[in-house]
DNA sequence: CTGAACTTTCAGAAATTACTGAAATTACCG
DNA sequence: CGGTAATTTCAGTAATTTCTGAAAGTTCAG
């Protein structure tokens, strides 16, 4: 590997810290040296900072391609393809977040509503069922706001996160202002917690 | 493997996407079973639904103990460890958050202290210097603001979800009545977009 | 203690995943 | 076209991860 001292360190991490994610480390070492990288490098700059074999690299970015997380430009009367990482990190974030999703929570839900069409031919499946109800809830109301919240832009969103929970106290501040002129009628709020319980199963 | 129909699409799907995750197919499965399952069981019944090795299924409760996503009961007068999933799917969820902050966010953050704490050796080092304060940045912020929603009752916490974008207008809202009364000076919000231009790199 | 019931550990086998070099393919230039 | 510079594919190998059965460990009743 050859790259200065501090970028090897955070090369070595990122390409460690990838396999807990769900690419390799040669993935995961790519994108961090194109991220830290102040212009755009061709597959070959990569082979030779990260001493990996050229298919390695061309595998790699193929891949980080299909995450959205690498951008392909070209330079007028050179032939290569050149390579960055997007230098806007709320962006990266966002991007992450959506392929994510579309990976493994998309793939989840469409699982969970096929089975809670199905009819449960024995008592397990029942109960069953009513579990992966209560998952797919679960997970579609996450979604739907994960979607809403993707529609402010960076400056309402780093806004509302500077708030933290004090976000809690605006929504009683609404309440008192605006009397209760929600769409849904205030009635309390069902939680996981109030839920009926669903009784022993078989 | 022996289960109800609705039951094994479930946990099959459940070993699929625990290789997208940090987990094994054989953990995923064991606990989707769990999951569904309406009451608590031993290991030798976790073996029998899914026709792995008694110590297979050893060393995935333990992973799943270690992810504090399943409980560990006794009956009296039997021996055995009864093994169960927490019911509520928001605590679920929240437990899930937290360890994967502790495990992937947590070691990151820390290894982009440190770099940030040495001094550049070369002008190559002092861009990625700056583009690891830049991720560094974003990922501390989003860290903090999480924190924050934690403390939040799951009653609120839905509320909130349930507003989805709306908690937008409640910014402007505020503004409104109170009359800019934050913490913090009212100058426009730095956001990634607006930060200036890094400059080309060595 | 002893032994039965249960759980964990661990070394090696099996399965999976990642990586490489060679060959095939594509893109472009003259 | 033919040639060259680049990228991609792919079959085989290397490395890693997962899984198993056997052995060791633990707990507790008698």
């Amino acid at each position: 590997m050859n790259l200065p001292p501090l970028s090897q360190a955070f090369v070595l991490h990122f390409g460690e810290m990838g396999s807990r994610w769900g690419v390799n480390r040669t993935v995961g070492q790519i994108y961090a040296v194109l991220y830290i990288s102040s212009q755009a490098l061709t597959a070959d700059d990569i082979v030779e900072r990260l001493g990996v074999s050229r298919s390695n690299v061309s595998m790699g970015l193929k891949e980080l391609q299909s995450w959205r997380l690498v951008r392909l430009e070209h330079r007028p009367g050179d032939r290569r393809d050149y390579f960055s990482a997007p230098e806007d990190v709320w962006q990266i974030f966002r991007t992450l977040a959506e392929e994510r999703q579309r990976r493994e929570v998309d793939p989840t839900l469409s699982m969970l509503r096929d089975a809670l069409l199905e009819s449960a031919g024995s008592p397990e499946d029942a109960y069953a069922q009513e579990r992966m109800r209560r998952m797919h809830e679960l997970i579609e109301q996450i979604t739907e706001w994960f979607a809403e919240v993707r529609k402010l832009s960076p400056e309402v969103l780093q806004s509302l996160m500077g708030l933290g929970a004090k976000v809690a106290r605006l929504l009683e501040l609404k309440e008192r202002v605006l009397g209760g002129g929600r769409k849904e009628p205030p009635p309390a709020i069902a939680t996981s917690d109030t839920d009926p319980p669903l009784g022993p199963g078989p």
